[in-house]
Parts: structure tokens; C-alpha cells; sequence
DNA sequence: ACGTGAGTGGAAAGCGTTTGCCGTTTCCGC
DNA sequence: GCGGAAACGGCAAACGCTTTCCACTCACGT
């Protein structure tokens, strides 16, 4: 556990000399002293104290990334695209659940604060009319007064930078999709009540809908972002009348779970009945659904180059519009042109 | 950013008699200072430098997990139980993935000892033979010098606690359930080559079919811990010979890959072969696959209260036999008895 | 000879806490 | 009333680093 005041002692030198030498200070040192620090620190095994450079620079190597729940894919992958650009600028990540409680989430930003992170990921969504978010907006702008850098992956009401996926078009993409496909009785299978990205994604539904002069034959049922939801929503639908032309859930998760549902009630996907999904997750691959893939990984990989750009290049010019990353259309196995 | 200086100052007191106040110190403290620091620290929005503490303290409300990819459900299952334990302690969670690479957690370990995190937990399993443990094991127990507390989930080379489950007999049991329901000829997929959890699953899938009698009908196929691998075994068994009875895979997702190959070939599951897999994890329910069930959160969870009490309840009796949490059999619709 | 300044190295002031060690009071028991 | 122990509060020393400011040594030009 050797410190620098044992590499410097270990040298013959004063701990300013070997600190400079340690972390390339454009302090002038001689070829001689360097090595000989350079050699008492390789034979100490020395390794800085991240604890006490953080204490004196104010400002850590820690990048903190707030999700809903790391075990829904839709996170982890954002998790994975911060954590591969952490490690390779040599931070660390951390990591917190909030359950989509903004109450949550202001306490670990909280947390990550006092351990002085560089900067805060928010990935998860807001809700429309949260009247918990100036909470949060005060929280993440006495987080900034302290030098930690929010970014948020969705559009909410928080002084910070924005980097995300249009839910909207996303959404409007894939119900062109299925509109060119000649489908025209569309059911949207909708996320969690209340919050954005679901109220996005049934806009984008929607507005393609109207477009294409579609909008009495668009409807609309309950779900949310998980499987039982897409297949009790399913289920419903199934219930209610006869078959629509295609089903499009809010998410891959749902649109599989609606997908089962039609299966074991022996509807033929894509022949009778086309289903889609939107974000693409690896699940998505593995049944063949048809969904629009969301920059997920990239979400969280540029967020997290942004926190570290931000230290190394001093206090940018924080503002700017919101970045919008693109996504794709996936066509795959679940959807065909209506016969 | 008002400090503990600026607390007692505003309240008129010391520091020290600040920072006793209000971290519940045994020094006695009168109850009308003890009011005025509070409500100083109030006044001040106090909140203390976790860095600060966490040097002079020595040790961190730091835990980190060493998952080989997040997005891996089996690990973000680990990764979500060890961030409940640690957040409801006031800790918080350092992720860090590993890709498999020995080396690679030697690097994480060492990041975050440098953050004097109070321990590190590795999720992933060793490879057979890997020559790098004893690299490994050094680093932790360099790190263990500095204060932190290594656990690994799996029986590894490495001087730690172990808290872990039962792979050996997790594949025993599951073929178990196959044997007794009259199937004879059964495959089993085999996880990803050199990794421990890979022999020990195929070794209680081999035992159990001795132990019946059916070791000449047990045949082991190449396979992988991914929905990839499941898919193309599947299809190798396929291909080679009449149909097996059932179908063991290492591990779920390689199930569910086997799962699809053969319903794509037009094989009844259960009716003409009975699939399984091992884990449990979230797409197992989805799509009705007999398993196992392992206690992955558990595993997170008990191995980061055990992280937190030993940071509370002075250096503990560290060694200590492996801890082995049960896991259990949960049958579903993907097998069912031998016609 | 003598200022000048680049090149080098050190002393020391923090960063924000916790805590051991000491003074004061204050309070009891006798 | 007196001795001694609590009770209470402050000083100051860490913890391990970064960085400012200063001092010194040499070449160098004049």
C-alpha cells in the first residue's frame, strides 16, 4: 500500500517531484529524476490513491448511470455502451436502479455527488407531468454547482444536455412500414401510462396513421413495456373482434409477449396477423421480430465520451440543441404484406 | 458545497464537534449544540464529501461487481440483487464488465481498489486451467491489504469467500426430472469450452445418466452459452441421427435457440422432444421452458450484505466454507413425460 | 562581472473529513 | 467542601494527493 510520500522517499525526492513525474504535470523534470521516481514506483507497486486525487482535482474518474432496472434489456444495453467508454478512458462506472421513481432517482444522483462523480447518466424516461421533476431539476443543477455533468437520454424538464432517440419517429417509421405493407386495421399496443416515451411513440403511431388516412381504423389499447402486458393486451384484442391487420407494440418486449399470445391461440404471424415492436433488443433477433432499432448502445456510449470530454476540455459550452441519434427499421419475420 | 467548516462556523462550534454531531460519534455532544449543527447543516444543505470520508475512513461505501457482459441476463440478474442490497445500505454499486477475460478483471479489481471500494464481488465464472488465476489471486489479495473484500460467486482459485450455487447438481436435477419422466436418449448442449460452470454442468448431466444406467444413451454435443449456439447444436442433432428424447442445454438461452431450430423443423416440443435449460432467467417464462431455477439475485444480494457486514462488524472470520444457496426445478411446458 | 531566464526541485497549503488527546466545566458522592 | 469522574468541546494530526509559489543552479548575453 505504498503511498507517494513512499515513492518519493524511495527515490530521493520531494512527493511534488514524483507526482509530477507520475502524471505528466508540464513541470519540467529531469530524464534522470523521472526514471529514478518512475523505478521506485515500479518497485513499490504504486498506485495512486483515486480517493485522494479526487478529493484535491474535485472531480472524479466516475461516471454514474441511473436506469429504471439493469435487468430489462433496454437498460443494460445503454449500461454497456457507458461502461465500454468508461473503462476506456479509464473511469468507472456506477450504477443505480430507480424503478422509474424520480424520488429515486434524485437520491442516487445524490449518492453520486457526494462521491463527486464527473458526471450522471439518466437513462430512464420521465412521466408526463411529474411533479416530482423541478425536484429533480434543482437536484441536478446543485449536482452541476459541484461539477458533476447530468445528461439525460430522454427529454425532460432538467437543465441539461439531451442525447436521444426520436421515440416518435421511430414509431411513425415502423407504422409506415406496416402501412406500406398494405396493412390498414393497425392496433397500438401502448407502454406504461404516463410516460413520455410512451406518450411519443402513440404520436408517431398515430400521426402515420392520420396520414395515411388510416386514423378511424388506428386504435389503441392499454399495455405497457413488459411481456404479460403484450400478451394480455393481445389476448384482448383477440376477445374483442375480429382480427386487425397487424399489431404494434410500444416495445420488443410487449410485442413479443403479444406475439405468444397469438401463436398459442393459433394465429398465423405474418400470415394472418403482422406484429412489430420497436427498440430492437437481442431478444428481438432471436424470435424474428420486426422492429425499429434504437441506438441504445450509442446512447449511452456518446453520453459517457460526453462527461469525459467535458473534464479534459474544461466546462463546455454545456446548452445546445438536444442530440438525436438516429434508428433504423428492422424488417424481419413477423410482419409480411397483407395477402 | 458548503463543507463540515462551514457548518460549524455557522453554528459556532468546531469541526470536530460538527462532524460528531453528524455521524452519530460516541462523544458525547449537549443536546442544544448537538440542535445547533443540526440545523446549521440544514440552513447550509449540507451533504458530506463521501471522498473526504472515504480517505480518511480508509474505506468506501463503494461496491463494485465484476459481471462478464451486463447485458447478459444472468449477470444483470446478479448485478440488480447486489445493487438493492448495497443501495438499501447507503452503498453504491460499481459495475464493471469483463468480457470473460481474466485480465480484464484484474484491471477492474485494481480500478476499483484504487477507489477503496469495501469490495468487489466477481460474477463470472474461471475458465479450467486459465493460466492467469494466480494472477488473479494475487491481485486480490493485494487488494484485500488495501481493505477490500473480494467475493467470488463461483468456485474459483482465488483465496475469497465463495457464495454460490450449485451447477453440478442444478444439470443433475434437471436430468433427473428427464429421467424420470421415460426419456432415455438425451443431448446435452454443452456450455462455452474451458469454462468451470461448463464441466460442472456437464458432469451432473453425466452423473445423473449413469447413476440410471443411460450413460451409453447420454451423448454430449459442442454448444455455447448463447441463443446462437443452442440453435446450431440443435440443428447438428438434428441432422445426425433420428431424434434424441430430450434436449439439455448448458444453460437457458442456448435452450431457447434449440427451442426455435426445432419448432422451425417443425418438431413438436414437448410432443416429439422435451427441451430444458438452466438458469431461469426472464425469457425462460416467456416462452414456457423447463429449468432450473438459480438464485442469481440471491447470490448478488447475500454476497453484498456480506460485503457491507463485514465493513461494519470489524474484519470478520473471512475463510469459511463455500456458501450454497439452493436452486430448484421449475418445470414448465417444454418437457413432458416419454409418450 | 552581473542581471536574466529557462530548467529543476522542494516546501507547504490545501481538499474535507475523522479522531486521539487534552483542557474545562459540571455534577456527585461522601 | 473536596476529590474525582463524567460530560463536553476544541486542537491538530492525519489520509494521500495536486499545485502554487519560491529557491536555486546554470548557461547566456552584455
Amino acid at each position: 500500500m505504498a503511498s507517494l510520500a513512499d515513492v518519493s522517499r524511495e527515490a530521493g525526492v520531494s512527493v511534488a517531484t514524483a507526482s509530477r513525474v507520475l502524471n505528466g504535470a508540464t513541470h519540467p523534470v529531469s530524464a534522470d529524476t523521472r526514471s529514478r521516481v518512475l523505478a521506485a514506483a515500479e518497485r513499490l507497486g504504486y498506485s495512486p490513491s483515486a480517493l485522494a486525487q479526487a478529493l484535491v482535482t474535485r472531480t472524479s474518474r466516475l461516471i454514474g448511470v441511473i436506469v429504471s432496472d439493469i435487468v430489462n434489456p433496454y437498460f443494460s444495453v445503454i449500461a454497456r455502451g457507458v461502461d465500454d467508454m468508461s473503462t476506456r478512458a479509464g473511469y468507472v462506472t456506477m450504477l443505480s436502479n430507480a424503478d422509474r421513481r424520480t424520488s429515486s432517482e434524485i437520491t442516487r444522483l445524490q449518492t453520486m455527488r457526494d462521491y463527486r462523480a464527473a458526471g450522471v447518466i439518466f437513462a430512464g424516461s420521465g412521466y408526463v407531468d411529474d411533479p416530482r421533476t423541478p425536484e429533480l431539476a434543482k437536484a441536478v443543477a446543485a449536482a452541476r454547482e459541484r461539477g458533476v455533468l447530468s445528461i439525460s437520454l430522454t427529454e425532460r424538464d432538467i437543465d441539461c444536455p439531451v442525447i436521444t432517440a426520436d421515440n416518435r419517429a421511430a414509431a411513425y417509421d415502423l407504422t409506415d412500414h406496416l402501412v406500406s405493407q398494405g396493412h390498414r386495421r393497425i392496433v397500438f399496443v401502448e407502454g406504461p401510462a404516463g410516460m413520455v416515451a410512451t406518450e411519443q411513440r402513440r404520436a408517431g403511431f398515430l400521426d402515420r396513421m392520420t396520414e395515411a388516412g388510416l386514423r378511424d381504423l388506428a386504435e389503441c389499447v392499454e399495455g405497457g413495456f413488459d411481456f404479460e402486458a403484450g400478451h394480455a393486451a393481445a389476448l384482448r384484442v383477440l376477445a374483442s373482434r375480429d382480427l386487425p391487420d397487424a399489431i404494434v407494440a410500444a416495445n420488443d418486449e410487449a410485442a413479443v409477449g403479444a406475439l405468444n399470445a397469438l401463436r398459442q391461440a393459433r394465429i398465423d404471424v405474418p400470415g394472418q396477423v403482422s406484429v412489430a415492436g420497436i427498440d430492437d433488443l437481442p431478444v428481438a433477433r432471436f424470435v424474428g421480430l420486426t422492429t425499429v432499432s434504437l441506438p441504445l448502445y450509442e446512447l449511452g456510449a456518446m453520453a459517457a465520451r460526453r462527461v469525459i470530454d467535458a473534464g479534459t476540455a474544461g466546462p463546455a459550452p454545456e446548452p445546445g440543441p438536444p442530440v438525436v441519434l438516429p434508428h433504423r427499421l428492422v424488417p424481419r419475420e413477423t410482419t409480411a404484406r397483407r395477402p
